[in-house]
DNA sequence: GGTGCCCTGTGG
DNA sequence: CCACAGGGCACC
């Protein structure tokens, strides 16, 4: 489920929910989704400890604890992080149970078991999840068309496959990917260097209306919502990408 | 650069 | 039955 505007609204949701709350146990159901330290470690230190809320980079959520250590968790495919009563029945795929005060749990659950959590310590620098080399968020000032430009300009790489390189940019995945290209009339396959300048200015000023549907991602063989075409999908890098062939070119290049 | 893999579930 | 799924990494 989750890039990065489905990561901060679960930040936004839970953050306020959690903070001031403290961990009273903690239970881990699978223990390889404890990537650091092992689960074992990982429940008996958190024990006690309290949360002062939630953070994110990129698709990295972090619950922050008060005394400066967090633990940061990557929900990865379809993982789901939620609160509930703890008389409340568990959802299926459930890994780990934070048992709150207050007589409510934190709850992760993931089907596809792909989702990571680490614990660290205050001032501990985090080498091992890859939230410490990620590149600016998508509205950090930092990310101009001139950053794209050098990250990109030389590179042969499918321009869809660098816009999801995390870091390049953070919190960029597939659906996102064909989004942004869709809206800068880009074709998702198009080698990055041959990219114009026009090119990486191409959405600059425009509106980002709130379009509540995804556009293209999902929409292989309906109308383009600009022009009427039918969308189409391919594979790029692995990964299956829509566009608009009359908006974006039929051809990569 | 590609490819496979980690998993379970869903839909054709 | 097979293909595919919003992520990321190890491996030729």
């Amino acid at each position: 489920m989750p890039e990065l505007p489905e990561v901060e609204t679960v930040r936004r949701v839970l953050g306020p929910l959690c903070a001031g709350r403290r961990i009273e146990r903690v239970s881990v159901r699978r223990p390889e989704v404890i990537a650091h330290p092992g689960a074992e470690e990982f429940c008996a230190r958190l024990a006690g400890r309290e949360i002062a809320g939630l953070g994110r980079r990129g698709k990295f959520l972090s619950i922050l604890l008060a005394d400066g250590g967090r633990v940061t968790l990557h929900l990865r495919m379809t993982g789901c992080l939620l609160l509930a009563p703890a008389d409340h029945p568990e959802e299926r795929h459930t890994h780990v149970v934070f048992a709150l005060d207050g007589g409510e749990e934190l709850r992760f659950s993931d089907m596809r078991r792909f989702g990571r959590f680490w614990l660290l310590e205050a001032g501990e620098e985090d080498e091992r999840s890859g939230a410490g080399k990620l590149g600016p968020e998508p509205f950090d000032p930092a990310l101009t068309a001139g950053y794209l430009q050098s990250r990109f300009g030389a590179r042969k790489k499918a321009v869809k496959e660098c816009l999801m390189e995390q870091e390049a940019v953070a919190g960029i995945g597939n659906i996102y990917s064909d989004e942004i290209l869709f809206a800068a009339r880009i074709h998702p396959a198009r080698a990055a260097n041959t990219l114009s300048a026009e090119d990486y200015l191409a959405t600059k000023g425009q509106e980002y209306r709130n379009t509540p549907y995804l556009q293209v991602y999902g929409h292989e063989g309906d109308p383009c919502p600009a022009c009427g075409a039918t969308l189409r999908r391919m594979v790029i890098g692995g990964r299956s990408s829509v566009f608009c062939p009359r908006c974006q070119g039929d051809e990569p290049c």
